[in-house]
DNA sequence: CGAAATGTTGAAGGA
DNA sequence: CTCCTTCAACATTTC
């Protein structure tokens, strides 16, 4: 029998490495390629204009690619739940392929999607590809929870060999299926897979533009980083074609690959990249995890796993790892924070590039999420975690709820007496203080946007795309410390702190040792939830349960070896 | 069991 | 520019 495949896009957005839409093609007469977006859902979500313009970049490059198939992208407007049945329906659906997704909203979306393709007698396949490896599967290596250190994961991968070689793009013969022999026979037998595509199609199925999503073009920022799979492998290559394909992990200036936002749409699949590191490091000398880039990928795998496998990672609460800490809640000082105006250059600056332009280097996500929270202001890591989730093009909901948590010393760091200075953490890859400046270290680079900009009609928008202009004329040894500066050297600046610039809304000095103290505290209160006085008082203190402990205390876990693979499986599912 | 070592990337100061 | 110590001091892993 031949199939009526649907392949639904969500994350995934590409065709190299893709095993669920090879499994679509197989044995399939018609495919559909389908993505479906709820046009009122982009208002009530956290996703900024440019991480919309992201996805929507992607979308299109996947119908061009698709097009070059033979097929076309299906963008249906429209819920899931909703969505399919119908599509079942008109379109004689006998199969549905998708992804796997270990996100909990996603999961419970899939459930529902996979109940009522059963309903209506549509086989599902599901693959995983998103990740290394599958994250159920590390988490049933490891005993049933997640691992909770680097060093640990490392040792269960070890355990399960290297991840698994990439899938082939599917080709045009593979889309014609058998066409030599069907040849004579296509007037009669369509043996051939097609996608049935009507006249209509870009009115019912077209890639929708920012306005249909409710969104201002004008209020997106510079177009640094397109979406799409196209872009994702030509960054790939010219990052693998250097000499020195290792990024220094310790300064903020030479470039880094900008990969992540790839990585998150599924532009660009975890495997592949992984495999072309090893193709580009064989026999050169180069560094290992966790720093090399192969070890940003297991970073990337830590933290899925962590996220499929702990209840409620996004929250502080209900979340078995995640330190309890009493947080203020200060609207001022956050709204302050998150538009780039704490009266402190480093920090607004990178608050104002992550604004612009959706990426920020990976130190300077530290030093703002530290100021936020654990550091200076001791704000919420979820309140950063969501404007994060808003202006990131790279923003990953295991990635982002992991990585605060660790920022904030909440979960797998804790070592929060080591502080981040806003002053003096810049100062050490960048003395003269050009990034907050925003001195052109690549005028080539620079001219080809200002020409990109000028031919999009946004020139006057986009060529003053320095971060903190306002301070660009202050002198070295104040760049870091405006307010330090004499009023002669300000009025000289031409910016005056307290009118033109903010004033620090904190004293650093003094807020990080009294938070050093908050979270002492915290940790405390942890170790003896219910006996914070007594053990002050007796000087006494009790010994926290590990992580592990507290995890199993939620819920019994087998010892490894009772349960087999597919009991075990529902278990961890069950845990979400 | 307890001590020692370890942990992707702190700051400040000195050699 | 790199390496070192000291500051005060956490959880987790290893020995």
């Amino acid at each position: 029998m031949k199939h009526s495949s649907i392949h639904w896009f969500r994350k995934g957005l590409r065709l190299h490495d893709n095993p669920a839409l090879l499994a679509a093609l197989r044995d399939c007469a018609e495919i559909r390629p389908v993505f479906i977006l709820d046009p009122w859902f982009p208002r009530n979500t956290r996703v900024g204009i440019n991480r919309w313009r992201f996805l929507l970049d992607a979308l299109k490059d996947l119908d061009g690619s698709l097009r070059k198939l033979n097929s076309r992208l299906f963008v249906v407007r429209g819920k899931p739940t909703e969505t399919f049945p119908r599509l079942f329906r008109q379109w004689k659906v006998t199969r549905l392929t998708f992804e796997m997704d270990t996100e909990p909203y996603s999961r419970q979306r899939d459930a529902e999607v996979v109940k009522l393709a059963e309903e209506h007698g549509v086989e599902v396949i599901q693959k995983v590809s998103n990740t290394l490896y599958d994250s159920e599967r590390v988490i049933v290596e490891n005993d049933g929870t997640p691992p909770l250190t680097y060093k640990r994961l490392q040792t269960v991968l070890s355990f399960l060999g290297l991840p698994k070689r990439p899938v082939p793009a599917p080709k045009l013969e593979d889309m014609k299926g058998e066409w030599d022999y069907c040849l004579l026979l296509r007037a009669f037998i369509d043996c051939n897979v097609h996608t049935p595509c009507s006249d209509s199609h870009e009115e019912e199925f077209g890639v929708p533009t920012l306005e249909e999503l409710g969104q201002d073009p004008l209020k997106a920022g510079p177009h640094l980083y397109p979406g799409g799979e196209g872009e994702a492998l030509r960054r790939l290559d010219q990052h693998m074609q250097r000499v020195k394909p290792e990024t220094e992990p310790n300064t903020l200036t030479p470039s880094t690959t900008v990969l992540s936002p790839y990585m998150k749409f599924g532009c660009l699949s975890a495997r592949t990249f992984w495999w072309r590191l090893t193709d580009v490091y064989r026999g050169k000398k180069h560094s290992e995890p966790p720093v090399s880039l192969h070890g940003q990928l297991l970073w990337r795998e830590f933290f899925y796993t962590a996220g499929a496998g702990i209840p409620n990672f996004h929250r502080m609460e209900g979340n078995s790892v995640c330190v309890q800490v009493d947080w203020d809640t200060n609207e001022e000082h956050l709204a302050a924070w998150r538009e780039g105006r704490t009266g402190y250059p480093f920090i607004d600056a990178i608050m104002t590039q992550l604004r612009s332009e959706g990426w920020i280097h990976h130190l300077a996500r530290h030093a703002v999420a530290c100021f936020l929270t654990r550091g200076d202001l001791w704000i919420s890591w979820e309140e950063g975690m969501k404007v994060f989730e808003d202006l990131l093009l790279d923003a990953d909901w295991s990635l982002n709820a992991g990585n605060w948590q660790w920022l904030s010393a909440s979960a797998f760091f804790h070592q929060f007496f080591r502080v981040y200075s806003p002053v003096a953490f810049g100062k050490k890859t960048d003395k003269k203080g050009d990034y907050i400046r925003h001195v052109k270290q690549n005028v080539r680079e620079w001219n080809q946007r200002f020409v990109f900009f000028n031919l999009a009609g946004l020139v006057c928008r986009h060529n003053e795309r320095k971060y903190i202009p306002l301070l660009r004329k202050f002198p070295v040894e104040y760049i870091y410390e405006p307010w330090k500066a004499p009023l002669s050297i300000q009025e000289r600046a031409g910016c005056i702190v307290g009118r033109d610039y903010p004033r620090p809304i904190v004293e650093h000095d003094i807020v990080s040792k009294r938070n050093v103290q908050r979270m002492k505290a915290a940790y405390a209160r942890r170790a003896a939830p219910d006996s914070e006085t007594r053990a002050v008082k007796t000087g006494a203190k009790r010994k926290a349960d590990s992580v592990a402990d507290r995890q199993r205390n939620r819920e019994e876990i087998p010892p490894k070896g009772e349960a087999g693979p597919v009991q075990r499986r529902s278990r961890v599912t069950t845990l979400l």
